[in-house]
DNA sequence: ACATTTGTCTAGTGAGTTGCTCAAGAAGTC
DNA sequence: GACTTCTTGAGCAACTCACTAGACAAATGT
């Protein structure tokens, strides 16, 4: 149950560039050097979000990478979803990669009770994710208090 | 971010299992044929949740296995962290396996707005698993109506 | 006693994924 | 047209996943 690098990383240069939202462009290694992520990594992960629409970029001696939504129009599931594929734990409760599956004795039944665990658990984390934006990600970057109840993970 | 396919056999098994609580034993390929789960690789699950503390064993002909906590005890969150490692989705957020991320430049800061995020989907995530008991999950073998509302993931 | 039937343990393995790296090319700028 | 940036594609070592195999230990039946 754990998310990619490549997810984490993608997160963190989207930090980056909500900084200089609307201004300047920002360069990869750029990026790279103050997220400390590799520049070569970060470059598949930079052009996953440009073609996913997210970011336009220039070439050239001026070149780098800018936002084009606005931090507030795009989640934390929508990044993730680009980068790491679905946020389901089991295939077969996810919304837009569902797969019956092949070997469950519970697939042809009215209910499965492995689905029924887990689809409460997609929806928890898509609830979460699809609703927290960039611009409340980025904002936790200055200050912050503590969060929820504490259950052991 | 999927559960490893341990996991799943891990608590299609138990399911059977509930089913004889208190009565007899049963064997892997008897769990094996049922869930449709491959036997040497149930074994080594079985062998797991065994030492973990959640079933007792046999050997011999009248051999097999036997849940020894009741369902209502026993929860998806344990099976699952015994099966597949800590819920949480990045190690940093992890109460279980906390590891401190290295590479992060936000490591040594008051916040991370990655550990801040994802500290809110692991309380999810932990909060629904560790309340989920095997007796409630059993239940939906039978019956069950639908459950909260329905983003995409 | 001894064969049979079960669980126990350790190791191996092929396929696929992750987390990168490299190199050649295309498009901007000066 | 030189230089700088993004773009594309391939490649690759290390690791994980989902099993498989085989030797061994204990319980039972005869």
């Amino acid at each position: 149950m754990k998310f990619s690098k490549k997810s984490e990383y993608g997160l963190r240069a989207l930090l980056e560039l909500c900084e200089t939202y609307g201004g300047r462009v920002l360069q990869r290694h750029e990026i790279a050097a103050r997220q400390n992520i590799p520049v070569e990594f970060l470059e598949q992960i930079l052009l996953a979000l440009k073609r996913a629409g997210l970011l336009a970029s220039r070439r050239g001696i001026r070149g780098g990478y800018t936002l084009i939504k606005s931090p507030e129009e795009i989640t934390l599931g929508q990044v993730i979803r680009i980068l790491d594929g679905p946020l389901a734990p089991i295939s077969c409760v996810s919304k837009t990669a569902y797969q019956k599956c092949s070997d469950c004795p519970y697939a042809t039944k009215v209910s499965c009770p492995l689905q029924e665990a887990m689809g409460v658990v997609r929806d928890a984390i898509a609830n979460i994710l699809d609703h927290y934006t960039l611009s409340r990600f980025a904002l936790s970057k200055q200050a912050e208090g503590s969060y929820a109840h504490h259950d052991r993970s």
